[in-house]
DNA sequence: TAAATTTGTTAGATTAATCTAACTTTATAG
DNA sequence: CTATAAAGTTAGATTAATCTAACAAATTTA
């Protein structure tokens, strides 16, 4: 059995893993709000487990059975955000912290319903594939709009650190996933981006949201 | 804040008060199946935060501030319930054990939603009131079958003690909550009844079966 | 009403998850 | 290549929720 706290420690692992391979203590620790022997004493415990690799002074990976249980978590998170979204009205901005706690609920039959009812989607509100049910993620290899060139157009299809805030700039400026966006020039300064798309001639776009928007080629 | 494991022995003193007054510690042990001197320290505790009426070698009671407290949790559960019958798909046997999870999550917005995706129902799958935003019951007064008599025409309107067993029994012999029923016989030598309904003309049912359903009289 | 049973409490141990303080190892920067 | 900084570990304390063993109070029964 996989306690809640060790769930977190999975899923942060996994996220991690994905942006930047292997994960050391310190970032874990950082990223979970939790103190690094904390999070040692914790590396420790799911090692046995065999959850994860750990070796003192290295980093931590996770092991195929804990990328498959963190997989199955982040499926769930994802289903759920989905399923707030597209059945229950909410935002694409006010369905994580909800999320975040409905993916610790124990019933195979709960998400698999939930699954159903959306039609098995491929992905969630933000654009994030789902794991399938062994866990395993299909990438899908896109490019952030900051590496983009002017004259390019491009479908907007998922967007990177689903903060809250991000999301609440996003709907002001009407950017949902798949807009077609046309790259009309760069600052070379600050690379900022002055776009346009949907009703919107001219729109200017930092570097740092050019960032988190992650594009298709069309 | 009131924790998890609070919450579940506010849950518990709510129902097992609205069954038989004051509850004892005894009572919440078994109901709850944790140890009576686990029970008697979590009753300090919920007394020090005054959200129980303790004293030493008596019976406990709910504060006001503790039966609202619990009356939200219910209303969570019951209405996650409803909704997992309703929009879900789930069968009334199904659903109890993921409403126990969906309980506490502490989101105000997601169980609004429920409320409102249902159209502010007033009772559970079972027939159980759904306490308002306050906390508070409206109760109605229902008979148990048992103590109706023959030639009476009932109409079936709530179950008690929902477990999983006896809800699947009730689907076997397709008695549903709305359900008009006759009671064609009763026997004296056990208490068991002979009754009518839908299209089955005649169905025996034990008399511990009867206690459990509650109706109202057409 | 005295004995037996049931109910309840106290004391102390345990487990999971967290923390701080002190120390060690590894990495970085002159 | 040493010295400093950053990262990581160890040891020991803390908190919440649980337990068992032993004792105490209340209730039931003979």
């Amino acid at each position: 059995m996989i306690s809640l706290a060790e769930e977190n420690y999975l899923k942060a692992l996994f996220n991690l893993s994905n942006e930047i391979g292997e994960v050391n203590v310190n970032e874990l620790s950082k990223e979970l709000k939790i103190k690094m022997p904390t999070v040692t004493s914790m590396m420790k415990k799911l090692s046995e487990k065999k959850l994860v690799y750990y070796e003192s002074y290295k980093p931590v990976k996770l092991t195929e059975k804990g990328k498959k249980e963190a997989g199955l978590i982040i499926r769930k998170h994802r289903l759920t955000e989905m399923f707030l979204v597209e059945k229950m009205g909410f935002g694409w901005e006010e369905v994580h912290e909800i999320a975040e706690q409905v993916e610790h609920i124990q019933s195979f039959n709960f998400f698999e319903k939930m699954d159903e009812l959306l039609g098995f989607p491929q992905v969630d509100p933000h654009g994030s594939p789902i794991p399938d049910k062994n866990g395993k993620i299909t990438w899908v290899e896109y490019n952030k709009l900051s590496e983009c060139k002017t004259g390019d157009i491009v479908k907007l299809s998922a967007v990177i650190h689903t903060s809250s805030d991000f999301l609440k700039f996003l709907n002001t400026r009407e950017l949902k996933l798949g807009l077609k966006i046309k790259i009309k020039s760069i600052e070379s300064f600050d690379k900022s981006m002055v776009v346009s798309y949907g009703k919107r001639p001219s729109e200017s776009l930092s570097h740092t949201v050019c960032e988190r928007l992650l594009v298709e080629h069309v």
